[in-house]
RNA sequence: GCCCCCAUCGUCUAGCGGCCCAGGACGCGGCCCUCUCAAGGCCAAAACAGGGGUUCGAGUCCCCUUGGGGGCACCA
């Protein structure tokens, strides 16, 4: 095994179907950090030997979701690197080759059987409660004779020649040796009858090819580890050290979530896909913090993590290989937190596409001032246009029955509304200190509670109930609309 | 059905034989603060799946049971 200060090489190698997965998110970070801590290489492989199944835009979204978590790559199919191409479609004859090899070697064979016949015999296994596995009808067929057939092109496949006994081990970093025993093992299919390599084969290939000395994967990878070991062993390669990450499981820990449920997922504003938890107002450093800590610790207390103190304290060793179940309000939680600690001109400029989006245009400026009265009390970033939007509008909306204090008549609330509005009038330094002394005196005046007087007023300024602290709202506002809005409110009552 | 993995509060977890009548966090409940909403402070409830071993001593090691999860494609 390597120590811990050679550099790693690593691999995130998703196939480009769809939208990246917090489970993809994850150990695409976990690859990151420890090929940073390491000053080695983390390379973006895309693995797309399966042409039936790609999505239009795919590896571009990828990518993007990708650099809007901060995760970023040493060497990848648009960046190039000494090891590429990094599109497997792009490595097609490199597979075969290698293919071809462990056929001259005894270790793989052509089988020319029918997906019927496969179909049937598969059947029929099951029937008789054995092992659904191929029958081994081509395994033993003579090899010039089978070349030969090949060669005048007929349909065909390679197939590893899985040992018949013996014992598979293959030791995984967090769970140590695990045993299989060959005889359940499949003489699985290394080149599809299309020409193209199959997963099993064109991974360890390319991990081989590209020096990758540590594959992180999802632990749905465990049952077929020991046919990958075995292709490793066939080649005559060290093996890569494995680490098998626990899958995630539904907020509920009852087992993976499924399409439907992934989908319902959204009315509740929540997402395991990267690209909307960006459109939801997630801040990449809060779904980075989240995501690693499902599976992962540090200690029994530290748990605010940056990407750069992920980097530094990251450790494989502390992996926990047990399935965690996805936890979205610790996500808001953390949303919470990361949305604390930016800085105005920081928090400000993520507030923009959010207030684009609802048709506002707005400025830098504008958003900068209100960054602090927003940080501590909203979930995401699109909540921000919620709760400040009144201040952008031309126009607010007013209802009598929200204006009118409670326990007191529509007449009384008029005429302490005009008393307000007068000293608001007269205000001639608009700070916010100052327009809360002098409302606060008023509201003394008048024998009136903090909650009597400036509910009416936030209403009347903002036509919403909920609203960041007045006296900041009017400030931003500006002496003239608020002096407006509350005049219009008197009209209505 | 077969193979494999996993097992501490509802959830994420700390714990690598005595420091644990089990610690932290989210969430939940209560109180304080308070112009709304938050934030903040304080308090509470809440777990070692069960059974056997090993040991002076087990949440920690071993075995079994149970439970949960994953996988059994010319997908990855």
């Amino acid at each position: 095994m390597m120590s811990q200060n050679t550099p790693y090489r690593v691999r995130f190698a998703p196939s480009p179907t769809g939208h990246v997965h917090l489970g993809s998110a994850r150990t695409a970070l976990y690859d990151y950090l420890i090929a940073k801590q390491t000053q080695g290489q983390f390379i973006l492989r895309i693995e797309d030997t399966d042409r039936k199944r790609l999505v239009e835009g795919a590896e571009e979204e990828l990518m993007k979701s990708m650099r809007w978590l901060g995760i970023d790559w040493d060497e990848g199919s648009d960046k190039g690197g000494p090891y590429g191409p990094y599109r497997q479609s792009e490595r097609k004859e490199i597979y075969q080759k290698y293919a071809h090899e462990l056929i001259k070697k005894d270790m793989a064979y052509y089988c020319f059987c029918s997906s019927e016949r496969l179909a049937q015999v598969r059947q029929e296994k099951q029937k008789n409660k054995l092992l659904p596995h191929y029958d081994g009808f081509c395994r033993n067929l003579d090899k010039a004779e089978a070349e030969e057939r090949a060669k005048n092109g007929e349909s065909h496949v390679i197939r590893f020649k899985t040992p018949k006994q013996g014992i598979t081990v293959v030791h995984d970093l967090l769970r140590g040796d695990i045993l299989f025993e060959n005889s359940n093992l499949d003489d699985f299919i290394l080149v599809k009858s299309d020409g193209w390599a199959l997963y099993h084969l064109a991974a360890i290939v390319d991990d081989y090819l590209m020096k990758v000395t540590h594959v992180i994967r999802g632990s749905e990878w465990l049952p077929t580890s020991p046919l990958h070991s075995l292709i490793w062993q066939a080649f005559g390669w060290e093996e890569p050290v494995w680490v098998h990450l626990s899958v995630f499981l539904k907020p509920s820990g009852k087992g993976k979530m499924s399409k439907r449920e992934a989908a319902d997922l959204s009315n509740d504003g929540y997402s395991i896909f990267v690209k909307d938890l960006e459109d939801f107002g997630y801040l990449p450093e809060a779904v980075i913090n989240w995501v690693a800590l499902m599976g992962w610790s540090y200690d029994d207390h530290t748990e605010f993590f940056t990407l750069e103190d992920l980097v530094e304290k990251f450790s494989l060793k502390k992996l926990n290989p047990s399935p965690a179940a996805i936890n979205f309000s610790k996500l808001d939680y953390f949303n919470k937190q990361h949305i604390k600690a930016l800085d105005d001109a920081d928090l400000g400029a993520r507030f923009i596409p959010f207030f684009e989006k609802e048709g506002f245009s707005v400025t830098l400026k504008e958003m900068e001032a209100i960054a602090p009265m927003l940080k501590d009390r909203i979930t995401t970033l699109d909540d921000s246009v919620d709760m400040c939007a009144f201040l952008f509008k031309d126009e607010i909306m007013h209802s009598p029955e929200s204006l009118v204090i409670k326990g007191k008549s529509s007449e009384e609330t008029r005429q302490l509304g005009i008393g307000a509005l007068e000293v608001i009038k007269n205000i001639s330094d608009w700070s916010i200190d100052t327009i809360d002394q002098e409302l606060t005196q008023y509201m003394n005046e008048q024998s009136l509670t903090p909650k009597e007087l400036f509910s009416f007023l936030r209403e009347a300024v903002s036509g919403q109930r909920v609203t960041p602290p007045l006296f900041d709202c009017m400030q931003v506002l500006g002496k003239e609309r608020t002096i407006q809005r509350v005049k219009e409110s008197l009209e209505i009552i």
